[in-house]
DNA sequence: TGAAAAATGACTATCGTTTGCATCACTTGA
DNA sequence: TCAAGTGATGCAAACGATAGTCATTTTTCA
């Protein structure tokens, strides 16, 4: 006897839509001849509840539609099964593809994403209190240069607090981060084997963790070779940062061999460089290396070699982090380092020496 | 007689952290000596309450960092602050700036972005409802294929729905595009004018509203030229299908002399699927012409002439609908076309006339 | 068979708001 | 001077759930 067919006596609302009643916890206790409690228990897990009534009460919620309401829910439960994810730059394709992960990972376990991006250089700290006014049961914080303010805020927060893609000194607060420093000295080591002999470095915005790390890997692991520190330019993270850097270093006094630039996006921007000045070719006279993997790099046109930041496995470490912070063990907040890979293309050369 | 200094009496939660425990109404109305009423009535517009209490109201609450808790507001009034994006596929460079441009005009509204992406092959329109249910106040459907389950839902739903960048036959759900049949018919009066006799066209996912528009604009331009009806091939709205499609083009019997392809990524595959065919100069002897003007277009390898979407005026209309919609009145569904304009560049040469 | 354990329902308190209703203090006009 | 009108205010009932207590079944297992 299922009644689900008829129940569209919905009346108007006043801007003339449909309202169709949502069904409350009360009425999937009437449909199913059971108590409120009993409809509560039966979505609330390891609760006690035998078998048989909790699938009756399932079978006459999904009848009626119901679901609980998760804003009574997190009213007093505390968590409304809402993630915040703090983002300030879209521009860089990397971060869209890290959001889509993360939306796809959330909602695998009933969570969903709500966006906080700062207005208009408003300070990123005041965006904490408005998420956890909401509920949310983590945030992510992620293409945001974290400041003073900003930790000692997180310290405090109610919620586990994880930084992506971003580290800092402090370890008061949870990181996960692609190994930019291997990252740095495996591009190195790379083009040290590869022959090249004048390296440079195109950074990314000064102070962010990422541009800073990938350099001190790769200046490091220079030096093991016994090259040279790089010649170096900024490009602030951007296309056409990259492109100006590619002319800037074409213009020094000794022309370098080889550019890593600290994201893909400033690659491509320095390849599209080189190509403006006549006369060099890619990777004959100069080998170039990104960082990030994104799309374009694999594309025809640009070919980037590139050091491929595994966004499915950093992730995956976030969500465990998040989770882990549920638990009642006190978790000390820890930093994950990701290994990343190198993905060899035609904007370098073989190394001679077939790599291990 | 500001009591904001001591207020960190937190004890431990469970998990270590400490628990800032956020002040609520009832606080501040102490503070305030009002009753809690007044507080809540000093956060609605147009209330009743004098302005004497009003601003000491606010002092108190102020000085507490007190906000109104959303979720408890939108349990009652249904309202909380939310505004549903719905999204799939983030593939196409094009929707991170429509995200971003959403998420700060928002911002500027105090509302905040719910991101809802459906999990592996989950329905449309079962995120509709969940939507709803945290109270939403309104629901953009963005980079999705609107099925019928979904119009009907969204005609019954509680708030307003706007298709952004969809239309769809039925008029009974607001939608904001560009003028895409206008764009393409741009387009073909643009080739035609430049002597180019021999058009193909591109096309996205089958049944994509924004592809199959951009075509019918193309092709009734085309023809009121005098120039046939393009060739065709399909690119699935990726860079690998333009490619793909590009080299199916030039294996036919004619070969075209440009290629419109309904969105950049595609004809930028498009770019990339020409230069990798021997003997083939753009724009010597074809022409290429995307639709979006995605920042990868501007770069010099590509340098690709297309259509460009005003994003932030489209985004403007969705949320002057969703505004609208919010008053008593019974607004109708209305779609509004947001004209957009020709950037030319590299990938086509100059029209002879002086275009007006 | 009996005792312990588990499941259930009824009830109540709570989460932090909004809001209808009653109250009360004023002003105002006849 | 009094009735009516106006605006500000507080009280208490929602909103839709969860969680705890307690009494009452039902099930389980020696």
């Amino acid at each position: 006897m299922q009644n689900e067919s008829k129940r569209r006596s919905a009346p108007k609302a006043k801007n003339g839509k449909a309202n169709s009643p949502r069904a409350t916890a009360a009425d999937v206790a009437r449909a199913a001849g059971v108590s409120i409690s009993a409809v509560s228990r039966a979505f609330t897990p390891h609760a006690s509840i035998s078998k048989t009534t909790k699938i009756r009460v399932l079978r006459a919620a999904e009848s009626l539609a119901y679901q609980p309401n998760p804003l009574a829910r997190g009213l007093i439960t505390r968590r409304s099964g809402m993630i915040a994810l703090l983002m300030t730059e879209v521009t860089n394709p990397f971060y869209p593809t890290v959001l889509e992960t993360f939306a796809q990972a959330f909602s695998k376990q009933g969570k969903h994403v709500m966006l906080f991006t700062p207005a208009q250089d408003e300070p990123l700290e005041a965006l904490l209190p408005r998420a956890f006014g909401y509920g949310v049961e983590g945030v992510v914080i992620t293409s945001a240069r974290p400041t003073a303010e900003m930790m000692s805020a997180c310290e405090t927060a109610p919620v586990p607090v994880v930084l992506f893609n971003r580290t800092v000194e402090s370890s008061a607060i949870s990181a996960v981060c692609c190994d930019n420093e291997a990252g740095g000295r495996t591009v190195a080591r790379f083009l040290a084997e590869g022959g090249r002999r004048r390296p440079a470095f195109v950074a990314g915005l000064p102070g962010a963790s990422t541009s800073l790390y990938r350099e001190r890997g790769f200046t490091s692991g220079l030096i093991d070779a016994g090259l040279p520190a790089p010649l170096r330019a900024e490009g602030h993270f951007t296309f056409d940062g990259g492109l100006q850097a590619a002319k800037s270093l074409l213009s020094r006094d000794v022309r370098p061999d080889c550019i890593f630039a600290a994201n893909d996006i400033m690659a491509l921007g320095v390849l599209d460089g080189l190509r403006r000045v006549g006369g060099i070719r890619v990777p004959d006279d100069i080998w170039v290396v990104g960082f990030d993997d994104i799309d374009a790099s694999a594309w025809p046109s640009f070919g980037l070699t590139t050091f491929r930041q595994p966004i499915n496995r950093m992730v995956a470490e976030t969500l465990r982090i998040l989770d882990l912070a549920d638990t009642d063990a006190p978790t000390s907040p820890s930093t994950v380092l990701v290994p990343g890979r190198l993905i060899e293309r035609d904007s370098t050369g073989r190394v001679p020496t077939a790599p291990r």
